[in-house]
DNA sequence: AATGCTATCTTGTATATACAGGTATATACA
DNA sequence: TGTATATACCTGTATATACAAGATAGCATT
């Protein structure tokens, strides 16, 4: 039950770009090279570059190759699964902290949202993640006590979600939406911004076959987000 | 020159669904019978599903089949193109109304943001589209005029970007970025909405292999978008 | 020097095939 | 009746192959 093919090729190309081996603008191993490479088929390596350059990272040019894109001036909001990993992947993880406000067993006031029964148990946290004592998001996530038992024991400001979301099942899926809201007084203090300016706030729930498994809202202030660029026909 | 298959086969799927013919919830066929019925190989019957699902217009389950997804709840925010666009694919085109307030040539005195040279000139417009009276969005759109010369002469309240698009290049591509915002005065006046009602702002740059077409800045007040929901690894 | 051609590398599209693994239904058995 | 088992069908992964089409470098011709 080892993973794809294409999922380790994926793997080996990130890290390349990560560690610095590839850099913006370099050329990436053509489908060809890969082939070669890895012992696979051209059109499994090409899956892996394909998928990559669907979230952004490779840029592809027919006739021309396969490149590391640009800095991506702003992430893919299809992406966003915490800044605490955004930034990690931006390579300045050391100046990056993250601090827990609150973690506490609630109840499923919001039972209705997340799809459980009334007064199903919960977890509740919020988190702020920084970087250089700059606030860049505010976490609050509810997740079903039954499903994470020990997630309170968890170094919460170190835990990210496929973290606890491992524990529960190997097939899980998020549902994100974006809109844009004014902060509540605790977010705007928290984040330390004025009442007034407008933040993005994501909601995601992720859930497995046994159903909705954590809900979490993600707001941050002055961000900007690259979004896909379909345009067909 | 004409389309790739996956193309035909994915525009002929979403127009049986567009017309009903395939709601919610019923089974599409499965890739060996589009194989039949098109006479295309797996793989390129697969290729369109694949894509329409990666839309969030099909859900496909292993060893089930392929669905028509639920009634989004909201419109993917990677396939944002035009509000008018989006109300005609929810069925309710004849409260749709499209108000233009302005067209007119302008110097291109944002040239940099567009990439372009200093004094390049650009036709500029803002349309506010309504429906049911209500104003959903305030779009403003730089177009390079020397790329669509007759761009003032079109009927600006019923063109959509692929028809001034398509007068281009036969290849167009777009950057897109979503931020949150505060509406300026003209905005909030035109979507009649109060100076603090936040706002999803989104930035689409329109390119050919001639380079930048049209910077377009999409205002929506309260509208809510899905995203993209991969989990990987 | 400028133009045009060709060889070669790249990605894009398409086909045919094979097997693995999930799901549901019908059948046979206890 | 309830439980296995076999079967058919579906999607997921993977390979091998072919040709189309864009980009580039180098060479030959003009």
């Amino acid at each position: 039950m080892s993973s794809p093919q294409y999922a380790r090729i994926k793997v080996a190309l990130r890290q390349r770009i990560e560690t610095g081996a590839l850099c913006p603008g370099d050329r990436v191993p053509s489908e060809n090279q890969l082939v070669g490479e890895f012992g696979v088929s051209r059109m499994t390596a090409r899956r892996a570059l394909l998928e990559l350059a669907e979230e952004g990272l490779l840029e592809r040019t027919q006739g021309l190759g396969t490149f590391v894109a640009d800095r991506r001036p702003v992430s893919s909001i299809t992406q966003i699964r915490n800044i605490a990993e955004e930034i990690h992947q931006r390579g300045h993880c050391h100046a990056c902290r993250v601090l827990a406000l609150e973690a506490v067993l609630a109840d499923a006031t919001l039972a209705a949202r997340m799809g459980l029964a009334e007064g199903e148990p919960l977890f509740h946290s919020v988190l702020v993640h920084l970087e250089n004592d700059q606030a860049l998001q505010y976490e609050s996530r509810h997740v079903v006590a039954q499903l994470a038992p020990a997630y309170l024991e968890q170094d919460l400001a170190r835990v990210t979600p496929s973290a606890y979301l491992s524990a529960v099942a190997p097939l899980t899926e998020a549902d994100q939406t974006v809109e844009a809201v004014l902060p509540s007084p605790a977010q705007a203090e928290a984040l330390d911004i004025g009442p007034d300016q407008p933040c993005l706030k994501i909601t995601r729930r992720t859930f497995s076959h046994r159903g909705v498994v954590s809900l979490a809202e993600l707001v941050h202030p002055g961000d900007r987000y690259r979004l896909g660029s379909h345009i067909d026909s």
